[in-house]
DNA sequence: GTACGAATCGGAACTAAGTCCGCTTACTCG
DNA sequence: CGAGTAAGCGGACTTAGTTCCGATTCGTAC
């Protein structure tokens, strides 16, 4: 139990002021480093030289690889999310189901393919984004499009093959060594999408 | 142009008999190895030194780890192949495309789960199998049964979705993180299956 | 049996991720 | 304002995968 402040304070209130310029830095230095030579010839060594950091106040911050890369994704993140809670339809509320799930998996596979699939690609793991990463987030969204629409399903684990389908891998896999549009895969997503409703509706 | 021989020679006819023996020992040692201490602790080195051979002689038969790891894989593999091109039904021919394919998701989830999924995480990228290893064999095998029920389908966006569900970090994940059993996980890819039977059905 | 060319071998060297720990410094409280 | 202290810092170290290249050995042809 302890006293309230009398005035908010921001949510890294722990974070004590070298810290949170360091933070910044890090990420400035890494930004820079990723869209200047591609994040696949960006060492961690690199970013914290670059930042004038140690490797020790990197990996304090960001814990390895992915959790910088996913902090990194963060910003463009936050405002997706946004965009599909209190945007306009048919991503945000107010749209059917079916076209609000279209709409999100466009717009997310148009996110990956801007950039967030290579910088994915340099992680331990590419599809751990789909565990620990930006979709993480999305899988509340999609369980709950889904429980409406398609009650019947194991929805747990349709959403698991849903963003499964955002795989950094399986995206370059499509779009580079077999060449397919960026259309192509957007509308098999939305296929997916729709034969799970299809198969769940009552 | 060249004579053909008089005897047919078997496939490896070009390789030197010391790395046949080097290939077969250092198979047998890491399948030791892996068996002993789980795939999660057994290093290249650990493999080299238990052969009794050097890394040069690792990585030019098997190419990095996973290729090793694949290889180990590959017994089980053309055994499980062999059921589906002429064992009996339903894995084998003569039953329907929707059986066929419950039966196949069923075992492959099953060889997943006996130990495959370990040893597939500890390769760089564990999705990386469905592309480059085990996986990658039974996307023609998909393909041809959903052509054949499905043929409305974008048919090899379908046969990605099936196998990227035999992610060995998303399997790990449901069956331990989440505690599924494992007729769930079965029962999901089945529902999958169906789903896109439906969607791709005239 | 011997000599030769090429495939193969072995292990040292390289790279990069991630850890450790003694030193430093920002914040707090008297 | 001046300690005290706990969070934060830096960079050497550890570990493991992968590459390189001089030495070796196999298979062959004479």
């Amino acid at each position: 139990m302890q006293e309230l402040p009398l005035t908010a304070l921001p949510a890294e209130q722990t974070e004590r002021a070298d810290a949170a310029s360091n933070r910044r830095r890090i990420l400035a230095a890494a930004t820079e480093l990723f869209a200047q030579r591609g994040a696949a010839c960006v060492s961690m060594q690199d970013v914290a030289k670059a930042a004038g950091v140690g490797m020790g106040t990197m990996y304090r911050r960001f814990g390895d690889r992915a959790g910088l890369t996913f902090a990194l994704l963060g910003e463009r993140h936050r405002v997706f999310q946004e965009r599909l809670l209190h945007g306009a339809p048919p991503l945000g509320p107010g749209a059917l189901a079916a076209e609000r799930l279209h709409a999100f998996g466009r717009a997310r596979i148009a996110l990956l393919d801007d950039g967030e699939a290579d910088m994915l690609l340099t992680t331990a793991d590419p599809g751990g984004s789909t565990l620990r990463g930006p979709d993480a987030a999305y899988r509340t969204h999609l369980a709950i499009l889904l429980r409406e629409a398609a009650p019947a399903l194991d929805v747990e684990y349709a959403v698991d093959t849903l963003v499964m389908a955002f795989d950094a891998r399986l995206h370059l896999h499509l779009r580079h060594e077999r060449g397919w549009t960026i259309a192509r895969v957007q509308d098999g997503w939305c296929a997916l999408a729709d034969a799970w409703l299809a198969a769940g509706a009552r």
